[in-house]
Order: structure tokens, then sequence, then C-alpha cells
DNA sequence: ATAGATGCAAATATTTTGCCGCCAG
DNA sequence: CTGGCGGCAAAATATTTGCATCTAT
């Protein structure tokens, strides 16, 4: 019951432990944040992640660069990580089961925009995405920190399969 | 366990049974759904609900109307009701929990803007959202059918309480 | 040395399913 | 009448927690 996350061209991932010293690495340990051995690799997982994964993925991909992680270890780092405000949850408009997915955010943020007959996930960025931030930020007198937008529809070639 | 889902100033709900036929019962009928005691009972439910509701206040709410109103079928209702697009799912960006909550869906679709301080949620609607969404479509050749968006900060009075 | 992390198992929480009797149309 | 629907219990899924042990700093 594994979902396929998206269909984005890879460019490869990178798993080389030792030269690749990731974002979210760094971050960590610049906030002084203990490394373990297993937080590393996670950590090294979703650096290197070209795309949103899920809580298994990521295990799975652990394992394959060490393989004694913990499911249980994913899910408390995932947590730190969430709590540091370094990665971004999604669940894609729930489109198969509520399975949740995150991702290492950069200095953007982007919208996933769904197609619900084939599943594909592409990402978005716009420069009204940040101007509607800022006007929330505005008329609700808010500090923005998180924001989470998902579109689901269908995609060119999904109308023509099923033209409705 | 359970969330309070917003502190939206309530005008009301209308719980009245036969007077009131609201807009999801209308287009069940119409599309020629059956129709059962639960079934109205729970799109009366929704129908009158100022605002997003979890599972359990759902249940909460109808059997305050009918006590024989089962936890399964506010789940198979609500799958029903997702099926034929006339409410849509929110998690709140996980505010509390993994919790879902449901919502009739008006002709035009809203933000929801909550703080993560106080767990205030409040909606927001703007043309520059319909503009983003006719940019995507435009941009990927899609349709778009379904968007949720999710913004989470500080509100002016949290902010206050604590000055970063 | 020691606070904090991990592993393991068990507990929770949430949602789904199988089956059978019942009811709306 | 009859096919879909609801109730009940049990299963499936997903995530969290308690506790003893280990380890990064």
């Amino acid at each position: 019951m594994s979902v396929s996350p998206g269909h984005r061209v890879s460019t490869g991932e990178r798993l080389n432990t030792s030269e690749t010293t990731g974002k979210l690495q760094q971050a960590i340990r610049e906030r002084g944040i203990r490394l373990t051995r297993q937080r590393r690799v996670i950590l090294e997982v979703m650096d290197a992640a070209e795309q949103h994964l899920d809580v298994d993925q990521i295990l799975e991909r652990a394992r394959k660069i060490d393989a004694g992680v913990h499911l249980v270890t994913v899910y408390r780092t995932i947590d730190l990580l969430k709590k540091q405000g370094l990665i971004d949850e999604l669940d894609l408009l729930h489109l198969r089961g509520d399975r949740h997915y995150y991702e290492s955010h950069g200095p953007r943020d982007h919208i996933h925009v769904a197609c619900l007959g084939c599943g594909k996930v592409r990402e978005f960025e716009s420069r009204l995405y940040e101007q509607l931030k800022q006007q929330i930020a505005r008329d609700f007198k808010m500090k923005v920190t998180v924001s989470r937008t998902e579109v689901g529809g269908y995609c060119e070639e999904c109308l023509v399969k099923t033209p409705s």
C-alpha cells in the first residue's frame, strides 16, 4: 500500500555519506542538537531527496545506508525537524489514503499540484502566491510562518483519455 | 483529545429538521442518491455547521437530533460526500494531531488561516487566490477541481504575549 | 559522566471492512 | 420486493509512549 508520490524526473540522489553536508545536517549542528548516527542518516536521506517522501520511504532509504535505523526513530526525527521548522508536511489532498509526506523546505514555498487521474504531482512557484501570503499577513495582522497549498485536478493527458 | 477547530463567532446553528432543506440534502436528492434517516441527519448537521467539523463533532451533533446514528455511518456518509465533491476535507496543518475536518463547500474557495499560538482559525477569501488557481490551470494545462490552502502563523494577540 | 537518543514492545488513535438484518424507493 | 444501507465487531493503518539501554558530547 505504498504510494508513488510523484513522477518528477529524478536527477539521481546522492547517497554519499561523508562528502555531502546537506542543509538539514548543517542546520541541526548549528543549533547544537545532538547528531546521532541515525539522525545523520535520516537527515542525509531528506537532504538528498528530490521530492517529498513518506515515512516508509524515508525508512527504506535510510536502511540502505544503515540497516540499524528504526521506524520509531524516523518518526521522532521528523517530529524534531517539524518543531525546528526545517521540513514541511504534506498530505497531497489525501489522494491516496492518509499518508503524510515530508520535504526539507527550501527558501521559497511551492504549491503541490496533483492530477487526480494519474497521480502525478508537480510543483509550482508563483509571485502571486507570495503576494497572497502577504495579503493575509497584512489583513489579519499576522506573522505568517507556514503555508501549504495543494491543488488537484486533471492534467492534459488525463483529460484526453476521459473526455468530459 | 478533542480539538477546538476554531473560534469564529457562531451565529447559532439551525437544528430545525423539517424547515431547512440545506444545500447538501438538496444536492443528494437531485442526484438520485438514497436519503436514509441517518443521512438526512448528518447532512443537516453539515448544512447547518457554521464552520469545519471533525468526525466526532459531526457524530455528537447528529446524535442530539437522532441518537441512532453511528460513527461508522458518519464515516461512510463523509466518503459519499467527498466522492460527490460536495464537501472539502481539511487537516488545518496538523495543528492538533491528525484529525480531519469537513465542511460543505460553498461557491467560492476560502483559505484557512490558523494561529499556531492560540489555535484560532479564520477564513480568508481573495481574488488573488482565484488568479493563482487560474495561473496554475493555464501553465499546466490542467482542469483544476479542488484546492486547499492552509496558512499558519501568529496572530496579533499572540505576538504581543510572546514578543519575539 | 550524563542528558538525551534509540530499540523494542505495547498502547493509542483513527479509519476501514465483513457480514447480516433492515429500510427507502 | 430488493439492492443498497446501517449497526456491530473486528481488522487494518498510522502514530505515540514507557522503559531499559546506549552514546554523543
